[in-house]
Formats: structure tokens, C-alpha cells, sequence
DNA sequence: TGTTATTGATACAAAAAAGGTATTAATGAT
DNA sequence: ATCATTAATACCTTTTTTGTATCAATAACA
């Protein structure tokens, strides 16, 4: 069976093109590399070098096992590393699900404060829709989701993590723009951008039961899934739209925010999820910092640049 | 530094959670499989079991080195198997050159050839000029090339790949359509169309040679380099044209084809072409796959669709 | 509570593998 | 034709791995 230690005079040799040389580099004489690559070519059963008694040239197969070598060696350390790390507590790989709209915001605070808290440790991130992170928190994909709240409790955990108000976003020189805040009744009949209903589900569920509530009927002139590109379309006057707060991270230009006047107005809310029985250690750690975010947004509301 | 052998003796016991099973798995005796395990858990420096002299347990950093090495090993085997079968010719890229008049008959059929024989294969196809093929050849650019004969037999192998007869093409009611093989002679005199002496060098020396020594001396009213726009200008009555069977191919409506009943007109000859030097072990059997071609083209003659 | 059976660790000798030195064989350069 | 370079081979030494015998710890059971 083929040993790292081969992979390493393989990759010396490979790199070198000279078994002098990559004997050289790896401590060691000559004779005894030359026979771990003819033990090598033996085990794999295929010639990875053309030798002339004067040239070293990797064949084709050579060039392909280069390749898988430095990558296996590779994960290797990293596995070593891993583990390591995990037995000291310090750290880990934390595989972490997040919607699109969470990048805006939230997420870079969590990566920033991960990092300081547990220097080693890695957030492995990964995009996916709310319902698709559910499914891979189940099939172990992933350690937590942070996800929009539509979670069966029973098999999951989960904390809240951020809170923010809706906005009303209009282009500069909108009408609406007169009032320092906004009232949802102005809203009756403005063309109004909304969320599309599959795609955004959570969004588009919750303006919708809203507005319902408040019988605001708004004109709706598009149905789209990406906040940036709804407020694109309110800057090109195409209407208003209703977008979380941390939206204005996006700064698109001669774009205005206004809050809304009525407290009772919605939030959107984001959870931090995983399943209990996921004995990730990071898991705790990672939860105390989502939450000690939600304390600190509620205090520091978020500014346009 | 870690060597496979410990991670295979690794995962045996993770697996069955028990020092004398893995050993007698791994046929081996439980004393050095203890110490391998040792050996592992100061080379990655933690513990990755715990043993009460009873039972045996992964620690968290354990299960995480599990997945690694289960995956690493996994990689190995197939990084031993990928380089195997490159070697073999089972898999692997053949850069391959190719005139564009190939591409008609030759070469779909070598494709489909090669697919069916190393479905792993790739090839790599760019068309360029015979010349061009050359140099690329030298350069290490191209594996093989397909072209006409002007190759240099010292630095070259080559084979015979395919064997064409020129056929006269012409414009459907053109007077020449009233036999049903062409004759040479029929041509002195007639609007024809000629190959560029350059960029189609190949076919415009055979030809103009040939009917030098019949004496023939048609009009030539137009040079070109394609094959398809000849055939567009035949069609468009702007005269005859001299075309290897194969361009039936381009089915190009409203035009005839005619044999020359003269035995001793020219073929238009393919060869396949590669350095000696060159190792790529795809050669050889891409070699003999279009080779084979040739013995079926032979008893097979181009239809028309 | 004492005995037994089970199980992983340790000690030491034997075997295998890897490494080192000296030399050979092949070949490009002069 | 000779020399220099370079990978392979032969042969010996060192290191590593394995196996046998045994120990130490402990759960099971009488």
C-alpha cells in the first residue's frame, strides 16, 4: 500500500525533476529515493517518470498523481490541524448555512467576531435557501442554518439573532420622501415593488399578511427575489419598496430610507438553528455570539455611509 | 509524519471500537496496532480514543480525524486508479490537430470511435493548418496531428488514416451532368473554381499538377480556401469545382457530384501524425482506431443524404 | 469480597523496511 | 575518445515494525 512518506518523494521528484537534488531536499541520499519510486510506480503499477540516464520528465499519468498527491498531503495536514484543534477546544470547522439577505449584514459581523473569539476556527459557509439548510442540517451538510423562522421545534434549537425594522426605500424627490417618517396608509396605491412569493417567501409572507391587516392595498408593479436588484428599480422610479434595514448596506445611490412611524410595524427576524444532537463544539460558541449580536444591534442602529 | 498505514489501523479501530477485532481485521496482532495508534495520537498530537481497559471511545477530535481519513484514503485509491488508467490509455486528454476539410467525414467518425473504445478519453481537438500542426507538434502544443502529406519522415511516425477520390462537382443541369463519369478533358476550357494556393496549398498543388499533366487547362475564375463556399459558388452557377468525396457531407442543395472514370485521378490523402518522442500513451490507440477507419471507408463509400 | 475473563498496554526479541556507502551503467558534453 | 553527470544496483547498517509473552486494570459473577 502506498505511503505519504512516497507521496512526499514523489512530489520531490516531481518537483526537482533531479533525484539528487529532491533527495537532497528531503534528507536523505539517492539510492533509497530511487527505490521509493520504483516502489511507488510498483504499487500504483504504472511508470509516473521517463528516465534517460540524463533527464527526469513526469508522464502523463506522473502530472495526474502530482496532482492527488499534493492535494492528499495537503488534507492531511489540515486533518491533523483539525483535529488537533478540536481537542483543545479552540476550534473546529463549523459548517454554517445562510440566506442571501443575511449576507448583508449580520453575517460579516458573526465571521468578524468568530474570529476573534476562536482564531482557529472556520466557518464553512454556505448558501442555500431556508428550506434547503432544514434539509441539511438533517443529512448532517450542516452544523447550524441561519435561517427565517419557519422551523418545526421539536427537532431543532434555535435562538433568535437579529432583529431589524423594515424601511421604506424610495428614489430621491419621491413624494413620500416629504415626511420624515413613513405611514403605512400612503402606501395605498403607490406603485410598490414586491417580494416575489416563492422565492422570498418569508419577506412576501409577511408584508403581505401586514398590508392585509392594515387594508393598504399598494399598486404592485414587479415581483422580484433580490433586495439589490428591488432597489434598482427604485432608483430607475419604478416604485417603493419595503426592505429590511440592513439594506442600506447595499448603498445603491439616490436611494432614500424613511422608518416607520407606527411601532407596531413588522420585524424581520433571523434565527440561528441546529440539531440538538449534533455534538459540534462549536455549536455553544457560536450561539453565544449570534445572540450577543442581536444585544448589540438593538443598541447601535445601522447607518448609511 | 503520519503514513496511511496508520490511518488505515485508525479507522479499524474506530470502526470496531476494539483493539483486538481491528488487529485481527487488519491481520495483525494488537500489540503494534496499540502502539501504531500511539504512534498516531503523539504524531497529531491528541488523544484520539479514549480506552478505559474496557471499552473504547472517539474522542470529538477523533471523530473529526475519522471523516479525514476516510476521505484521504478514499482519494488515494482513486488518485492510484486515475494514474493507472491514464497510463493504460483508458483515460486522459489527446490533443489532437486537424485540418478543416477533416472535419466533414474523418473525423466524427474518430470521435465516435474513440468515445466508444476509452469512454474516459478526451480529445482535445483544434483545428489549424498542416503547417501550423507541425510546429505544434514540436512544440509539445499537439499529441497528434491529422493533415495532408508534407511531413518530414525523420522526426515523425505517421499512418495512412484516410484515402479520398476527387469528385467533380456541379451545378444541378450543368451540361458536364449529362455523363455519368466525369472526364478530365470535359474540363478544358470550363468556368472552374480553384483552390488558394496557400491555405489550401495541399489540394491546389494536387490538382494543378495533375491537370498539368493532362494537358487540361480549365478557366479559373475564382480562389478560395473552403470547401463550403466553393460549393455555394458551383451552386450558384459560377462554375465547376474539383471536391474529395467526402464533401458530399455539406449536402449543399442543387449540386451534382460525378466520379472520374479515370482510374489514375488523384486521392486526397489524411495522415495521422506524432513525435516519436511523445509518450502520451492515448497515441498509440488512437493510432490504431483511425487506422481502422480506413479499411471500413474503403469497402464503404459516401452517400449522399 | 474474591475470582475470573476480558482488554489494552508494555517488554523484549525477531523480522522487515528504510537508509547509507560504494559502485556500475548509460549517455550527453567536450 | 574521454570525461562528467546521473540514475540504478549491490551490499551493509540502522531504524521501524511486528509478534510472543506478559502485565495491569476492571467488569462480571459467584
Amino acid at each position: 500500500m502506498i505511503e505519504t512518506n512516497q507521496l512526499r518523494c514523489f512530489i520531490a521528484v516531481a518537483e526537482e525533476l533531479h533525484f539528487n537534488r529532491a533527495a537532497l531536499r528531503l534528507n536523505m541520499t539517492q539510492p533509497p529515493l530511487s527505490r521509493q519510486i520504483q516502489l511507488l510506480e510498483t504499487r500504483i503499477d504504472c511508470k509516473l517518470f521517463i528516465r534517460t540516464s540524463r533527464s527526469v520528465v513526469l508522464t502523463e499519468a506522473g502530472k495526474s498523481f502530482l496532482n492527488d498527491a499534493r492535494r492528499i498531503l495537503r488534507l492531511l495536514e489540515n486533518a491533523q490541524k483539525a483535529a488537533k484543534d478540536i481537542s483543545l477546544g479552540r476550534s473546529g470547522i463549523l459548517r454554517c448555512g445562510f440566506t442571501a439577505v443575511t449576507a448583508n449584514k449580520f453575517l460579516p459581523q458573526l465571521i468578524s467576531n468568530m474570529k476573534a473569539d476562536i482564531p482557529n476556527s472556520t466557518l464553512d459557509l454556505k448558501e442555500m435557501v431556508s428550506l434547503r439548510q432544514i434539509t441539511a442540517l438533517d443529512s448532517g451538510d450542516l452544523d447550524v442554518g441561519l435561517l427565517r423562522p419557519l422551523v418545526d421545534p421539536r427537532k431543532y434549537q434555535d435562538r433568535l439573532v437579529s432583529r431589524e425594522r423594515l424601511m421604506l426605500a424610495i428614489p430621491a424627490g419621491h413624494p413620500l420622501g416629504a415626511r420624515e417618517f413613513a405611514r403605512w396608509r400612503d402606501l395605498d396605491g403607490v406603485d410598490f415593488i414586491m417580494y416575489d412569493s416563492v422565492e422570498s417567501k418569508y419577506f412576501h409572507d409577511l408584508l403581505t399578511v401586514f398590508l392585509a391587516r392594515k387594508h393598504v392595498r399598494p399598486n404592485i408593479v414587479q415581483r422580484l427575489t433580490q433586495i439589490h436588484s428591488m432597489l434598482s428599480l427604485v432608483r430607475a422610479g419604478v416604485g417603493v419598496a419595503v426592505v429590511p434595514e440592513s439594506a442600506r448596506i447595499l448603498d445603491v445611490a439616490d436611494v432614500e430610507y424613511r422608518e416607520f412611524a407606527d411601532q407596531s410595524s413588522p420585524y424581520a427576524e433571523l434565527f440561528i438553528v441546529w440539531r440538538e444532537t449534533n455534538q459540534n463544539p462549536l455549536i455553544p460558541i457560536v450561539v453565544d455570539i449570534a445572540e450577543a449580536l442581536l444585544e448589540q444591534a438593538s443598541t447601535q442602529p445601522v447607518q448609511p455611509r
